[in-house]
RNA sequence: GCCAAGGUAGCUUAGAGGCGAAGCGGUGGACUGCAGAUCCAUUACACGUGAGUUCAAAUCUCACCCUUGGCUCCA
């Protein structure tokens, strides 16, 4: 039975999604005005291990994700580089979306950009103004706080807190905390409006867009935690306000954040690492095991030694792969008299397996579980009392387990034909080296190997 | 000030009243020409401090110490 703890309750809450075995999913994307970072990609990969992990577990999974391409920061950072802020808009979300390529975050369905939903952010509007929840005046147009009581029920705040803290407060607001849906201006880019040109304000977009695509209620809705005051409890004023039903989700998860050697990322203590900084030193992959070796909600450490831990804990894995395929490829029996019993044992395995992840999709006693089992097959192996029949049940199932965490477990091989013809050849002949017990000279050729990143093994 | 999260072996992380965790790293051994991988053992009487509740506390309660984060730019 799976649990989802939920932002909203502070607590697990059983998983059932409001359509039978459908499952819709928001997650909050980017502001595309500079490149994603590392903190992105711990979000970002989260949620695909999420949403892989509900597809294991039989749920049909719509994932939709929004690309903010309209927004101050877009504008700001435009006008400092002297271009047009939809183009810098456009350019930042290509290598937004390579970028999760790159990592293997593939289970987003549909993205959506918030300038491409103008019509129906402008009808939520008119949709609030009508029923008395938002206003306009000459800047804009705002949500009025005070006419939504429940202000503050995610984040556990109340209004008059806030309003203390209201940095920069328009005056022509009612309430310091009231905040824009549609913001008059005249300068490029803008859309026509009942209220004239203008363009939207930061929250209304995902309102939008999810409700064109999921509805009025759905059943998750993601984030980082920096999001859950003020863009969640916005969110959840307008659309609450607008569809007059609660609660708009019935999950809503917030990943903890990314550090770096302890310290938060900021571009102004010089630990800002973009995923393509960290990409020209780490396998996707890496950064994948990295993530997931800490729970979703928790923060998260990066550094280099961190990763290196998970470069070698990866390994385990990826050996454990290779030596089952020579194993099978071997002349061990089909069958043998051991095999009802480790049927058993992985049965077993795949029960924990699920029992982990469905502890809110507990990622790090998953592992726990999987490097239990590795070390038992090891030693199955090393007695070679284990069938073909049984290894190939394992392999797949740790191949199962490799999609759901989103790596393959089949190792790349990088070099072209050539190169590998090449190292045939090289290793052929320090075959026979070794025959002739040239140890000298096979032992240089293993170093000088490695110093070229070929890492060569004997049996 | 207000509000969170946390302090678990050398490092990174799970667990959340009884059955002593997982990985990485170190050391020793088995295997190997050597190395690597693998296995075994060890590092390891693990749970910030002090009190309390309990037959039983890393886990519950209280106090205290320390760390980090949020408080309308934020994944």
């Amino acid at each position: 039975m799976l649990k989802i703890y939920s932002t909203m309750s502070r607590k697990k809450e059983t998983f059932k999604p409001m359509q039978g075995n459908r499952v819709k999913l928001f997650v909050c994307g980017p502001t595309v005005y500079d490149d994603s970072h590392i903190g992105h990609a711990r979000t970002y990969i989260s949620f695909d291990i999420i949403a892989r992990y509900l597809q294991y577990r039989g749920y049909s999974v719509f994932y939709l994700q929004n690309i903010t391409d309209i927004d101050d920061k877009i504008i700001n950072r435009a006008s400092e580089l002297g271009v047009a802020p939809l183009d810098l808009a456009r350019k930042f979300e290509k290598r937004y979306l390579e970028d999760m390529r790159a990592l293997g975050v593939d289970h987003v369905n549909l993205h959506a950009r918030a300038t491409e939903h103008i019509p129906e952010i402008i009808a939520q509007i008119e949709t609030l103004i009508e029923k008395g929840f938002a206003y306009e005046t000459d800047t804009g147009v705002y949500f009025d706080e005070s006419k939504f009581p429940d202000f503050g029920k995610l984040s556990r705040r109340n209004i008059q807190d806030l309003n203390i803290h209201r940095v920069n407060p328009d005056n022509t607001k009612r309430n310091p905390g009231d905040f824009a849906l549609w913001k008059k201006r005249d300068e490029e880019p803008f859309w026509d409006s009942p209220w004239g040109n203008g363009r939207p304000g930061w929250h209304i977009e995902d309102t939008a867009i999810t409700e064109e695509y999921l509805g009025q209620q759905y059943d998750i809705h993601g984030g980082g935690l920096d999001l859950i005051f003020p863009h969640h409890e916005a969110e959840i004023a307008q659309m609450e306000s607008v569809s007059g039903k609660a609660p708009m989700v019935r999950y809503w998860m917030h990943t903890g954040f990314l550090n770096v050697q302890g310290e938060k990322m900021s571009k102004s203590l010089g630990n800002f690492i973009t995923i393509q900084d960290m990409l020209e030193k780490h396998d996707p992959e890496t950064f994948r095991f990295f993530v997931l070796s800490t729970h979703y909600r928790s923060p998260i450490d990066f550094s280099e030694t961190a990763l290196e831990q998970s470069k070698n804990s990866l390994e385990r894995i990826y050996k454990l792969i290779e030596t089952i395929d020579e194993a099978l490829e071997s002349d061990i029996p089909q069958s043998n008299d051991n095999d009802a019993d480790l049927n058993d044992k992985l049965t077993e395995i795949k029960k924990q397996f699920i029992g982990a992840m469905d502890n809110d999709f507990n990622t790090p006693k998953a592992l726990s579980v999987v490097f239990n089992y590795i070390r038992d097959v090891n030693r199955e192996l090393d007695e070679a009392n284990i069938s073909k029949s049984i290894l190939i049940g394992i392999k797949n199932f740790l191949m199962e387990f490799g999609a759901v965490i989103g790596i393959d477990f089949k190792r790349r091989i990088c070099a072209d034909d050539k190169t590998r013809d090449l190292l045939e050849v090289i290793v052929e002949v320090r075959e026979k080296l070794r025959e002739k017990k040239d140890w000298e000279l096979s032992d240089h050729i293993r170093s000088k190997l490695k110093e070229l990143d070929f890492i060569l093994e004997d049996k």
